[in-house]
Parts: C-alpha cells; sequence; structure tokens
DNA sequence: GTGAAAGCGCTAACAT
DNA sequence: ATGTTAGCGCTTTCAC
C-alpha cells in the first residue's frame, strides 16, 4: 500500500500544463473555459485521481453545503431527524447530526465546534435552559434554528409542537369516553416539554372541576419512578380510571409496569411510537407532526442563510391524535 | 442586530499587543508562554469574543477530531450508532452521522465529501456492492471501517454480525421444541445480510434434511410481499408451523400480518427491536450485539489512524438469543 | 480566454 | 519566553 501524497490542484497544473486558476475554473464548472484546455484539465484530474479539499475551498469563502444537527440522541431514532435530511437533501444540504447526549456541557461542546467549523447553519435540540453561550455566533451570523424546545437566553428561530392542544386533545377524549379521574405520568418539568404538558395538564383539570391530588406525576424517565407514580395514581378511595402518559418512553415504561393490568385502565400517550399498533391493546396517542418540524426547521434555517435580518419567528407545529383502542375503553370500576 | 465580523487571531493579537504566534500559542495551551502574557489574550480573547477557526486550524495540519458515519438511515433508530458516538466520545472524538438513504449514489457522494473534508476517519456501513470509488481515498490514507456488512471491492477493517450462527440457533431453537416445517422470510438476496442469512436457512433445512419447497422467502420489506410470502409458507398439505424472520421489520411486518393469527404460529425475529418484550406473545429474537459492534467499529477505525499500515481485519461479533415466548411454542396442528 | 499574485485564518520552522 | 516568516490548498481580484 504506497500510501500515495494526495494530488493538489497545483499537480493537476502542472500536469495538464496549465495555470493554477485553469484548474480551479474547471473544478468550478466556469463556462469560460476553452474547450481544449478544460479537457487536458480533466484528463489530469482523472489521472491523478484529484479530488479538491473542501476544507480550503470553503476558508476561502463560500458555503460549505453543511447543515450540523445537535439532537439528544443518535441511537433511539428520530423521526425528525429524518425529516430534516430529507428536506435539506431536497435543497442540495447535507446534514450532519451529532448526539448532545441530554447534557448541556456537551452540547455546548459539540454546536460550538460546529460553529468554529463555519457550517453553513445548525438545527438544534436544546437541552437544559441557557443558550446564552451561542449569542455571540448568532450576532457573528451564524445561523441557529431551535426545534421542539425553545433556546433559552437568546432570540433564534423555533420550531415546537403544541403541547398544550395535544394535552387538551387527548384530556377531552378521555372525559369524552366517561373518565373522569384522569392521571398523568411525564417528564420532569424542568425539562420545557415536560412542564408544558404537565401545566398544561393541570390546567384541564382546573378547567373541569376536578381535584388533581395524586394525579399529576412528573419526574425522571425510569422504571421506579413511574411505577411509584402510578400505583400512586390507581390507590385511594377514588383511584384514576384513565392515564396521559407525557412521552413515549414512559409510555412503555406504563405499559411495562402494569403487564396485564393494562387492560383495566384507558390509556393516551404523548408521540407516537413504531408498533403502538400492534400492542394489545392498541395505543391511542396524541403524535407529533415530525416530518413538518423537519421541514420547517430547515425551511426557516435557509430563510435565515438568505437573509439574516429577517425577523425571528416560532412556529407552532399542531399535532393529531390517532385512536387505536387504548384510548376509548371506559372506566373500570374499581377493584 | 449589528452582524460584526468575526474577530481573526490577529484581531486579538493586536488587541493584546502581542505577536500573532503567542495568541496561537495561548489558544493551544502552549505551557511555554509567561503568565502575564497569557493573562492578557485571555483578555482579549474574551474581549472580543474570539472563537479560533477549525476550518483554517484543521488546514494548516492535525486532526480534526471529527469522524465520519454514513449510515443507511436516521430517522428509524440506529443502536449501533449510539454505540459509535459513545465509544468515540470516550476517545475525544465527534461523530458525525449522516444518512445514505440506502441509495449508492447518495452513499458515494456522501463519504466522498467527507473524504474530501479531510476527516480522521469514516465509519461506513455500506449499501450496494461495489465501494472501489473509495480505492483512491484509501491509497491516499482515509482510515475506512465498514459494518454490518462488508464494502465491496476494497479492502477495508469490516465489523460484521455472525449471521450464519444466528440463524443456526434460531433455527436449532425452533427444530427442539419440536417444529419441522420452518419458514423464512426476510430482506432481498442483494442485501448482504438478507443473502447470508438466506443461505444460511437454506443449509440448516438442508442438514436437517427437510425439502425447502415454499419456505424460502427472500425479498423486499414490503406489506404485499410479506403477506404473500407468509400465506405460501402457510398453505398447503405439509405447512410451516414456525417462521424466522430476517430483520426487524418484517418481524414487524409478520405480526400486523398475522394479527391474532400469531398465537398458531411460532417465531423467532432476527434483530432486538424496542417493545418486542411487550408484544403478546412477547418476541424471541436473535440479537446482535449493537454496542460490541459500535465499539469495534471506533476502535480499528483508532487504530488504522494510528497505523496506516496494519493489516486489514474482519471481526465477527456473536450474536444472542433472547427467549421470551414467541419461540417455544409447539407446533400447531393446523387447521 | 488565461495567468500571476494576494490572501482566507491558522500552525510550524526558525530565529531572537 | 516571544516574534518572524512561511506556507496548508484553494478562490479571487486584477492584469494580459
Amino acid at each position: 500500500m504506497t500510501r500515495r501524497k494526495r494530488p493538489t490542484m497545483i499537480d493537476v497544473a502542472e500536469h495538464a500544463g496549465v495555470a493554477l486558476r485553469t484548474v480551479s475554473r474547471v473544478v468550478n464548472n466556469d463556462p469560460t473555459v476553452g474547450t481544449v484546455f478544460a479537457n487536458r484539465v480533466q484528463a489530469a484530474i482523472t489521472a491523478l485521481g484529484y479530488t479538491p479539499d473542501e476544507r480550503a475551498r470553503h476558508l476561502r469563502g463560500g458555503r460549505s453545503g453543511l447543515v450540523g444537527a445537535a439532537v439528544r440522541n443518535l441511537s433511539a431514532g428520530h423521526p425528525v431527524l429524518g425529516a430534516l435530511d430529507t428536506t435539506a437533501r431536497a435543497h442540495g444540504l447535507t446534514v450532519l447530526a451529532t448526539a448532545t447526549a441530554d447534557e448541556e456541557d456537551r452540547e455546548r461542546e459539540v454546536v460550538l465546534s460546529m460553529c468554529g467549523r463555519h457550517l453553513d447553519g445548525i438545527v438544534l435540540e436544546p437541552v437544559g435552559d441557557s443558550h446564552q453561550y451561542l449569542s455571540r455566533e448568532i450576532d457573528a451570523g451564524t445561523p441557529i434554528v431551535a426545534f421542539d424546545r425553545p433556546a433559552g437566553g437568546i432570540t433564534v428561530d423555533t420550531v415546537i409542537s403544541d403541547n398544550a392542544a395535544g394535552i387538551g386533545t387527548a384530556f377531552r377524549h378521555l372525559r369524552g369516553h366517561g373518565h373522569r379521574r384522569v392521571a398523568y405520568i411525564g417528564d420532569e418539568e424542568r425539562i420545557f416539554t415536560g412542564h408544558e404538558r404537565a401545566a398544561a395538564f393541570r390546567a384541564c383539570m382546573a378547567a373541569s372541576g376536578e381535584p388533581v391530588t395524586g394525579l399529576v406525576h412528573p419526574g425522571v424517565v425510569a422504571p421506579a419512578r413511574i411505577a411509584a407514580a402510578l400505583d400512586a395514581a390507581l390507590r385511594g378511595p377514588d383511584p384514576a380510571t384513565a392515564v396521559i402518559t407525557g412521552n413515549a418512553s414512559t409510555t412503555l415504561e406504563v405499559l411495562r409496569h402494569l403487564g396485564s393490568a393494562a387492560a383495566d385502565l384507558a390509556i393516551v400517550g404523548f408521540d407516537d411510537f413504531a408498533v403502538a399498533d400492534l400492542l394489545r391493546p392498541a395505543i391511542t396517542v396524541v403524535a407529533q407532526d415530525s416530518d413538518t418540524i423537519g421541514r420547517t426547521a430547515i425551511d426557516l434555517l435557509r430563510h435565515r442563510i438568505a437573509d439574516h435580518t429577517r425577523p425571528v419567528q416560532t412556529v407552532t407545529v399542531s399535532v393529531e391524535l390517532i385512536v387505536r383502542g387504548s384510548g376509548e375503553r371506559p372506566p373500570h370500576s374499581g377493584a
């Protein structure tokens, strides 16, 4: 394996017997090059196996065609990421995704690294509540879009789901099926969506005149915590007959903990998941519109790239109730 | 929004009243800078809000700390990607993931783009069977590792699961539970894993003296195709009493198509999936060891980065049978 | 239509 | 311990 040095534009120029500038023109499809020279250069390029160095090209100026996506998790599957990728591709952009691992420090690290690399723009699923470290980059003109939750302390284009409407829909659905005692189990309230959904739930209960004592359980998504929350909600003289889960992992944990007892409870989950239709009963969910979220994020980014001075905007994407069975069961007479 | 020009090292040097080189030293934590100057430079850096330009830094030489990951799909969730990311981080590397969308052209495009950007290395989940377009890059010294399937036409470090052993395990498991007529439904054979698994299945049947007529169904993962395959396997005078599915999506499609009839069939799926334990019956699977695959891929990459001349190796990672119920049912007396 | 020269922002030899 | 001088590989004024 002869570790050949990678040929540069100069090598190509020499090989073709032309000036450096001419090679550059050919590489960039400049129409002002004569056919003769163009062919000669092309021949040299293929002969030497030349590939342009994107770093240098980009350093000198111009766009890289790259947008960074800093998302919480890469392994669990991320429908929005797929939509980001598809939309970006449609506009000649390539998405480079990296994980923030739900850690603020890590987010800072990877996002600043992306800024330092001067990508065309960055799509961010914010972690934590302060993103002031980005204010300088924003001033310097780096286009940034937040999705799923707002970035704190900075003003950037944002795409979020209509969490309150989703909870409202789930709640009214269960009420419509006769449930009076509805419990909510979801994410920690320090997480934006966790707070929004819990708050919306409390508002729904208040509006319907129900006391919420023992029914609202935000917290970490961990088997023990969720088991405890569920037990609390189903215990006592006036137990819950239905539960709204605040995200997909919570839905799954609730189902795991309930086991066959799941048949006694009406369940509506926030967030759709791959096999919700295969479970028995199939799970009724409030589904986020990941395609629209991803598409909108890229669109906002593209518009900001084109015009740094346009007003910052926040887009709220509506959610949809998908009826599958688990949310349509009548209240079960306890014991 | 005053679109300030981004300050450069020269600006910092002027502001601090020192030479460019001194700023560079401070930025790179060179211990040979005097405390007085170091502080002065630091002050200038924060005052101006200077951030180094990674492109230029990288262009001049040295590592970028970036490894590219070209995977089939970003949205569906990719356990290996998580492991890649975790392992990479542990070694101070950042993974930039991008989707090939299962298209050869797209793969070529993104991988060559990564090469052009001179990342420290590339982890690739190959699509299609010719990857010769990479031979030049490999000669030039770009470290590349393939996982899940081998890259065709080039010799690179590779990590794959022991597909044949997995099928063998699944097959013997079903035989052990009394099944004689076992069907296989999986991916197209033009896909490496599809071919390996189908071939292993045929070998198993042959070794056990069973005819395979009507029992082996490789093909695209589409509802209609899978429904047809299933019907074919369960029809006739001597129908299958058990089925091995070649990948997770196929398993799900089979379950969807069977509906409640799934109770009459023993099922072992290749690939574990998120809620296999929540289905009734819970699904017995042959699980790939994604953590080991991801970790090994990064390790191979790191070793190759450190030594371009080391012999190329292929690592086979073993798979594991996870018994959950669907694979332990006895043959159902047809009709 | 083509070529010479300057410089993008940084690091690495060499002084000093 | 700090400053000077070259470039990395490319694009881009400007002349020819």
